[in-house]
DNA sequence: CTATTTTGCAGGAAAATTTCCTTTTCACCG
DNA sequence: CGGTGAAAAGGAAATTTTCCTGCAAAATAG
């Protein structure tokens, strides 16, 4: 009676499923013509698996990524915070300011010191300091703010590996 | 005489190239036509800008973005790596043991107490501390090492809003 | 063990898209 | 005021997507 503890029932993908993603995962654009020469195929059945993976949930999203010191943000900043207090109310309102920050790209509750972890992006230095001082620090119930500067990218990749 | 100082001397971004760009980072599958009609032109410039932007490093990769939970992949870790000595073998070494390790899908030098950062995948608790312990540390001249939980995502974009 | 249903794939055709070529438009400059 | 060059529009061929039909293998039922 008992069920496998799925979220959405996801019907299991097999090994054609992992390596159409995997093809997907490196080249989003990638028409099905290739993707179904690259697993042995013929179109129809690579298209339908595509769709259903769509569909459940297991493809999020097709995103292009761009050089980001090439459009003008040529600085990233990983920026730890902490909250005065951790009211529902208070978390809430933080996470609601975060979403609508375009330096931010990215914000994750973690274990720890700080309640979260902020990897932001600016043009420069003077643009990260006003993110700090006006639109971060603004944000009510922020408590201790500490900033680590990224200085290179080693390795910056989505590809999830099975 | 004295020019603008770009890396690879980019031809310069227009309004329209980068709502072509806002676009594709949202949609890496967007048709041509489709993109055409966002910023009310025909097909033919919107293929070519597109071209250029590919051609010139702009866009650098078209990817297909996973929900990392649904392929197994349900425990992210930011980690902490220094190393022991800062010989430019040891740091040649190291990044060549991470790049390959696909746990590892970012890696990223920093300031600070630590060398570097890294955010890592997992399927549960298990394969992590396998990975800590048998991979990373087995990386000669690694030094201290320390593990952040993720327990939440609250925001994830690679949307670079100019 | 055979019949039947189901599932997944191949092949083909219509619709849509990409991509290339030619023509047109517009702005700038002589 | 026409010349020149850059960029866009329009059109057409090639390619791709997408849907349909049919077939074969595996699973299920009798």
């Amino acid at each position: 009676m008992a069920k496998a503890p799925q979220k959405e029932e996801t019907p299991a993908l097999d090994r054609i499923d992992l390596e159409i993603l995997k093809l997907l995962q490196q080249n989003a654009r990638a028409t099905i013509k290739e993707i179904a020469a690259g697993v042995h195929l013929s179109t129809t059945p690579v298209h339908e698996r595509i769709k259903r993976m769509e569909e459940s949930g297991v493809i999020r999203q097709y995103v292009t990524l761009l050089n980001a010191s090439k459009v003008g943000k040529g600085l990233m900043v990983i920026c730890y915070v902490s909250l005065r207090q951790h009211s529902r109310h208070a978390g809430d309102k933080f996470i609601k300011s975060i979403l609508e920050m375009n330096e931010v790209l990215e914000c994750l509750t973690i274990s720890g010191e700080f309640d979260f972890l902020l990897k932001v992006v600016a043009a420069n230095m003077d643009e990260y300091y006003h993110f700090h001082v006006n639109k971060l620090s603004a944000i009510e119930n922020v408590g201790n703010v500490q900033s680590v500067f990224v200085m290179g990218v080693i390795k910056q990749t989505h590809q999830l590996v099975f």
